[in-house]
DNA sequence: GACTCGTGGGG
DNA sequence: TCCCCAAGAGT
């Protein structure tokens, strides 16, 4: 059969000799400079998982006080199971990526009614759970039941991308291959879990996307971007696309009863968390409208309201505060804030959602951009 | 395969 | 200010 050269099928092997060498340098930097993180205290699957989930496009110090706490929430993985959905969110509250923790769910309730409590031991049937995918599944193959597997995150993309010189876009979902085959054959038989746990402190600490100092380090010898100093030249990666803007409204309405909040849906952005009820100013422009001005635009929201719910909104006004300017992935919320009084016999159960008093305000929960807002309303 | 889905921190 | 980054997965 006729070969070919692509960037498909450069040889990334190591020779035997190099490769042993290699292992032996990148464990013993491992066992001399591993961190001692609340996850790694034992190997109980519950444990690991929760924490990959966690970890998830998430930084360390982020997540040890979620951790801490959501295990203390939620003991086992029966309790996660068994859990209320509101409790739930509220414990995952301000983590953000909040269909992790309907999925974490999800899977636990997998693990109790179709694996009877038991976690399967292989990369392969963890990867069936709700929200493990490739990487999470490795992770906990490898730590918890000793599978050779590699487990390929950021971390790994960067480490090994520098290692070998991969030149292939990390980017692209199918030169995840490229990087298995190239991994595999260096993770040592008997500490799989400690060598891709070793690729995740070594490419935090040590060969960082920037100032990266691999210089300092034993392994320096073995980084062929570092030997010819192409090193930043790696990972190779296509920049993402900037976030869409978005004006968005606030309306903020107060009753006797407390203040309006309405609960997302269950799907998209920010499902099953509470806000202030939000209206995108996309919403009030007709096609062949002109830029509305500031009043018309108070006027179509009232005009929203009242055909939408039949509400007439006594003294809708702009709050006169600066806007609150909220980013996502992919969006950019810029937010102006309404505020309305409504009268003493106003009909309150007319108005949809839920009103909440401040010390209700305690068990909902609520989105880091609904506090951004509560905090420029705190100022006024 | 391209989008969607949060938040906080650093240069 | 803006951009990138951080232990990705689901659709």
């Amino acid at each position: 059969m006729q070969s070919t050269i692509s960037s498909t099928n450069k040889n990334y092997q190591m020779t035997p000799s190099e490769r042993s060498a290699f292992q032996t340098a990148f464990m013993t930097w491992y066992d001399e400079n591993r961190r001692d993180l609340p996850w790694r205290q034992n190997q109980e699957p519950y444990r690991v998982w929760l924490s990959e989930i966690m970890l998830q496009q998430t930084q360390v110090q982020t997540v040890i006080p979620y951790y801490e706490r959501f295990l203390a929430t939620f003991p086992t993985v029966a309790d996660l199971a068994a859990a209320p959905e509101d409790l739930l969110m509220k414990t995952w509250e301000g983590l953000g990526y909040y269909s992790r923790a309907r999925n974490l769910q999800k899977a636990a309730r997998q693990i109790v009614d179709d694996y009877d409590g038991h976690w399967p031991t292989t990369a392969a049937e963890l990867e069936k759970l709700a929200g493990i995918g490739p990487y999470t599944a490795g992770a906990i193959a490898s730590i918890c039941f000793g599978e050779v597997v590699p487990a390929i995150d950021g971390n790994a993309f960067r480490v090994f991308s520098r290692l070998l010189k991969i030149d292939a876009d990390i980017t692209d979902p199918k030169n995840r291959k490229i990087f298995y085959d190239a991994i595999l054959p260096l993770i040592p038989e008997d500490r799989p879990g400690d060598f891709n746990q070793a690729v995740m402190d070594f490419g935090s600490q040590i060969c960082t996307a920037k100032n990266p100092t691999i210089g300092d380090t034993a392994l320096a010898p073995f980084f062929r971007s570092y030997q010819d100093g192409t090193l930043l030249d790696y990972p190779v990666k296509t920049k993402k696309a900037k976030q869409k803007p978005v004006a968005m409204f606030a309306v903020v309405i107060r009753s006797q009863n407390g203040v309006l909040f309405q609960k997302r849906p269950s799907t998209g952005l920010l499902a099953n968390l509470s806000t202030y009820p939000l209206v995108a100013a996309e919403t009030l422009q007709a096609d062949d409208d002109e830029l509305l001005t500031p009043e018309e635009q108070l006027a179509r929201i009232e005009a929203h309201f009242q055909e939408a719910y039949g509400l007439k909104l006594q003294q809708l006004h702009e709050s006169g505060l600066k806007p609150v300017v909220h980013v996502f992935t992919h969006l950019k919320w810029t937010i102006t804030i309404l505020q309305a009084q409504l009268a003493a016999d106003a009909e309150l159960a007319f108005f949809p959602g839920q009103w909440y008093t401040e010390a209700q305000l305690v068990d909902v929960a609520l989105p880091t951009v609904q506090k951004k807002i509560m905090a420029r309303l705190a100022t006024d």
